[in-house]
DNA sequence: AGAGAATGTGAGCACGGACTCACGTTTTCA
DNA sequence: TGAAAACGTGAGTCCGTGCTCACATTCTCT
């Protein structure tokens, strides 16, 4: 791949017919990517399963990467649109609730479609474009802060920017992992709950609960449940 | 690269001479790896670097991925006993300071050598090897249970396993966004402030505190503070 | 109609990468 | 000491990939 291609100035399709190749093309690519993953998707193969020439890619797309990102925009701006219409339906919701369906929302989003969400996910860090300021990871920063600012005063954290920061990182982290990891995880409710936990406990403000635990033990535990001195000794190798 | 190829069975180092070659072929990839990236990596110049023949290179490591992942393997064995020694350090804290120590840890152990950590971690839905179970991660995440065993009677999770998972990918996530976003978080103190409030409240039983915190807005908030208002209507585009 | 623009074609080039192999050199050890 | 094993070499093979270009086809619009 030659590195001092620009991404943007190719031919824009005017006509339909050009318009359908073009779809053709992103398709492809698309299908590409869920069933054999990037390195698969050479720009051959990718004309070859659209039915087209490579030409006829090189019309519309700079270069591979170009072609990969341009599937990666299409999908991010619906992930992008979907935060805002689920976030629009929350007037009348306390913070429990909207964090709730939030989470629940990009969970089943990503399930819908786990292979490509994962394989585009792993692309990321390779696109050039990005390394500088990713419009689309601003955005939804914005649209995280934007719903925490309504709740500054009954949350925690002070920086909104970097609660923003954490709370999106999180959830998408979490999510991307049990994908890859636990797909399981993906449809089991505790999950979510535990999402939940962790973003709601995130945001509380601080109380003593925790800290009055006590100190860790010297070499054993003096006084344990027998539950906990159980799951303990089931927990070694 | 050919994709049957057998990542194990190459002839290991007996003499003493081969084994200096053979370190000097991983480091000579890991510096490739920090310095240009994986693409870079390309067998012929690690051994140029290296200052061996290619031969040499494939007499140890079955293939580029092999030998990208023996740099992995040792990075992460490193990574491993660390936090095992951080854990051993423990006894006599409590639950805030000892999780205060270790998310520190992970932090300044990332901040060392950020770049080899970022590649690393990129490459690391690459290697087919791992696509099944990963033993690094699984002794990881039994260390974390490990951690978690003697408070489960104090905090609120009742799966240890998904805790242990949730708990060690969000720090481990948060880590590695802040690395490559936001570089100026992973030395300021706030951050690791908010890491250990996220990992605490997510530890922390349940209580009322935000669940009173009121409805949203319907359309406009009635009452709001001034600061709020402005952030907010400054955060649209 | 027909000229010019838009679109589409695909053989093939240039390049670089992964990997092999036939052969030298050094070490081991009986 | 000398033969076999271990180690090291690097020119060279093979293959895929990204991408171009000269040309053919289709559309648009006066």
């Amino acid at each position: 791949m030659k590195s001092g291609t620009p991404l943007v100035p190719r031919r824009k399709p005017r006509q339909s017919r050009a318009q359908v190749t073009c779809d053709a093309i992103l398709t492809a690519t698309a299908q590409i990517l869920v069933k054999d993953g990037y390195d698969a998707a050479s720009t051959n193969n990718v004309a070859r399963v659209a039915g087209v020439s490579v030409g006829s890619v090189y019309q519309y797309f700079s270069s591979k990467e170009a072609l990969v990102m341009a599937v990666m925009e299409r999908h991010r701006a619906e992930g992008l649109t979907d935060l805002e219409e689920g976030m629009a339906r929350l007037s009348g919701t306390t913070l429990r609730e909207a964090i709730r369906l939030l989470i629940r929302q990009v969970l089943a989003k990503k399930a819908a479609n786990p292979r490509l969400h994962e394989v585009l996910v792993e692309q990321l860090p390779r696109m050039r474009q990005l390394q500088q300021v990713d419009p689309y990871a601003v955005r939804m920063l914005r649209l995280v802060r934007t719903f925490l600012e309504p709740h500054a005063a009954e949350v925690r954290p002070r920086d909104l920017d970097m609660a923003a920061f954490i709370i999106f990182n999180t959830v998408e982290s979490l999510t991307h992992v049990a994908l890859t990891g636990r797909p399981e995880y993906l449809t089991r409710e505790s999950y979510v709950d535990e999402l939940c936990a962790l973003v709601l406990g995130y945001l509380q403000p601080e109380r003593e609960a925790v800290r009055r635990g006590g100190r860790l033990p010297e070499r054993t535990p003096r006084t344990r449940t027998v539950a906990a001195r159980k799951s303990r000794s089931s927990g070694k190798r």
